[in-house]
Formats: structure tokens, sequence, C-alpha cells
DNA sequence: ACCTGAACACCGTTCAAGT
DNA sequence: ACCTGAACACCGTTCAAGT
């Protein structure tokens, strides 16, 4: 029935490893990662679930492919200004991107095969420590000090509504469930997040206290 | 059959809330939190899924109870040391009850009602801090970035393996799995955590960095 | 009041079968 | 080489029925 030169009749792009997962980011940034399973998945690509097993070694290896994506958004400064201000706008960028993808952080936690992208981040990271001199010790602990602080906070502010009409209704409902009178600084602090403050900067706070903190130290090592 | 008098045959003990959330507990730090389902929970306890339901009011109450119980182990010191050694002593307690049930941190991170201990934790916390003549702004921002560095570092280093042997096959295999040459600080980094190190005291390490700056900004604001 | 059985609408994954 | 249908062993939750 089709002529010999088949005309170019809508034909599905072939189902690849890259198409998979941005699907799968896709879906996981419009709905969150709960509605990532391989059969919906597969519904939004228009195949079977069972397909998607022909270009990712199961979910599991699906989730490391989507983080590896995000993580490659994270910009590594690779100039020569100062480790502070390098580990600095690192740390701001990553934590940016983790906040575009809600769903991602707590992937980056529990991930245990790191992705290309997760690798050349690490390394870029850990040179510009080594660059500014820290002793093997100490620059151990600065990485991870730092990947701490920015996996805790974007997991905190992730996991508490962030527009101010979810935070009124989620507060006013915690101030209604509890005794004031047992817990009045608790009380005091959800009267606080409910009142207008610039929120954002808070990241950016603990992580200039830990990074003037190392400079110190690596000043006194 | 029975005689009037019921012998007490080992008759099962009735289900309570208390009952559910315990058993929700042992089995997630036997077999971690994905073997706490409502029909597994409900054959640990030797009745059927639904009658969960009379006693906890779906899987999210369940966790959000199992999660609280978790809290409950924190200790907070209400004596009259300073705030930086109370605020130390009550992040490392809360941190080592986080790593003692390795399924608890996701939840603290995730979940949006506070159980009774949260607010007891979190009341004592602030008020500590109150006590210290924190200004509101930075009252805010001391506890969040200790709350910060408390989950994210629990989560990594839960999120890692922690035996040895563990870390050396992961380890290994992520040597092998790279170009060495192309991420050499990476490799190097690998090396040292295969090398036995005191890899206790990361988490006090970052949070002194922390409460140092914020009695710093205590002093000078 | 508490527990159960059956049912609904889902999961990830395996495997033999198709093209 | 890639995709599919059927099947297996699971999920959380609802609801009518039992005691």
């Amino acid at each position: 029935m089709p002529t010999p030169k088949d005309p170019p009749k809508a034909r599905r792009a072939p189902l690849t490893r890259d198409r998979v997962l941005d699907a799968g980011v896709v879906l996981a940034d419009a709905e969150g990662i709960g509605a990532v399973s391989m059969r919906r998945l597969g519904r939004e690509l228009g195949v079977e679930a069972m397909s998607l097993y022909n270009h990712v070694d199961g979910k599991a290896d699906l989730l490391d492919g989507m983080l590896d994506r995000i993580v490659g958004e994270i910009e590594c400064p690779e100039d020569d200004t100062d480790w502070r201000e390098q580990a600095r706008r690192r740390a701001i960028s990553a934590h940016a991107a983790l906040m575009r993808h809600p769903w991602a952080a707590s992937l980056w936690t529990s991930s245990i095969n790191p992705g290309p992208q997760r690798m050349r981040y690490m390394d870029s990271a850990l040179r510009s420590l080594r660059a500014a001199d820290f002793t093997p010790g100490l620059l151990d602990r600065a990485f991870h000090t730092i990947e701490d602080h920015l996996v805790g906070h974007a997991l905190q502010a992730l996991g508490f509504p962030l527009d101010p009409d979810e935070m009124a209704e989620v507060g006013e409902s915690v101030l209604r469930s509890f005794p004031v009178d047992t817990y009045p600084d608790l009380a005091a602090h959800i009267r606080y997040h409910l009142e207008p403050h610039q929120e954002a900067g808070g990241f950016e706070f603990g992580l200039d206290l830990i990074l003037d903190g190392l400079e110190r130290l690596r000043g006194s090592g």
C-alpha cells in the first residue's frame, strides 16, 4: 500500500536513551517524580513500558540518567579567580539547578553511581580546592561541608511550601493545631514566616559562613 | 468450647496507634523504609492491611508518626549553658538519631505536618537562640542553617556506603569506570576515601564552622 | 468499634513471542 | 534489533459485609 518512496508521514522518531531521559525529565518537572513510572513514561513516548528496557537498565538507571542531566546544568567556573569565589559560584549554580528540578535533590543524595556530569562537577570542585593549597584532610572536609549545605538547604527549602498562599495555609493550620502557650517560640517562628521577608538569600548566608570559616582554617593550617 | 474464665491463651494484644507505629519503626530499622507497606506491616502485626486504617490515617500519617517517634529520641539540653553549647549538643543528638534510623532523614525533609515531638524540638532550639539575644532575622537564619547542615550531612552520609567493604567495592568500581586522566582530582578523592581515616567528625566540623560564624555575627549585630 | 474479602487502579520486571 | 502481550508478585485505598 505505501508507495516505494515512503512519504514522510508523521513517523515516530526512533526511541533512544537520550529521548527516554529527556521525556523523564520533562515528566518529572511537570508532575513530580511520583508520576515517573515505566508504564507512564512509555505512554508519554507512545510505546509500551517494556520497550524502555531496551534503552535503559531498569528504573534505577533511568533515575540516575535523569539526575545526571540536571547536574549537567551546573556551571563550573574554570577561570583563575580565587577558590572562594569559584566555590561560591559553583555552589550557587548547583543549588539553583536543584531548585529548578525539585525532584533531583533526593536523587543527588541517594545515587550511588555518579554519571559523567557528576564526575565532571566533582572533579572541578576538588581541583579548585587543591589549587588553593588546601591540605588533603581539610580539602576533604571543605568539599563535603559545602556539599552537605547545598543538598541540605535544597531539600529543606523544597520540602516546605514555597508560594505564600500555601505557606499561609500550612502555617495557620499548624498554629491552630497546637497549644501556642506551650511552644511560644515555635509560634513566633511560624508567624515570622507568615510575614513577607526576603526569603531568598538563606542559602548564600550559610554558604558564606562556611566559606569564611574554611578560608580562616586554610590560612592557619 | 472455651471455659467461662478464658485462660490467658496467647491472645493478641489489641491493635493501637502506638503498636502500629512501633511495628513500623522496627520494620523500617530492620529492612528499610521500602519494606514498610500497609500489607507487609499488617502481616507483621498478624492482621490484614485494611485494619491499619482504623488506627492510622493512611500511609502518609503512618510515616509522619514514625518520624515523630525518632524525633522524640533527640535530647534537648535545657540547662543554662551558653547558646552555642546547647545548639551543638542538640544538633549532635539529632544527627545521631537520624543516623540510627537511616530511613528517617528523608522523611524529616519532606514531612509537612510536624508532630508533637518535632514541635518540642523546634521550640527548644528556637528558645535557646532567642535567649541568646539573636535578632529576629539572624535567629531565623541561624536556626535554618543548622537544620540544613544537620539534614544535609545525614542524607549525604547515609547515601554513601558506611562500612569499609562496601566503600572499597564501590570505590574500585568507580575508579575502573572512568578515565582517571580526565578526572585526576576525583580519582584522588576516591583514593583518599579508600584509605582508613577518622571518618567520623565530619558533622561536627561543619557544625563548628557554622556556630563560630553565628557567634561572630551575634556579637557584631 | 474493629476487622475482613473483594475489588480497583496502579507498580517494576521477566519472558516468550512477534517483526 | 527493537517492540509487544501476558504474566507474576507486588502497591494504597475504598467499600460493603461481617462480628
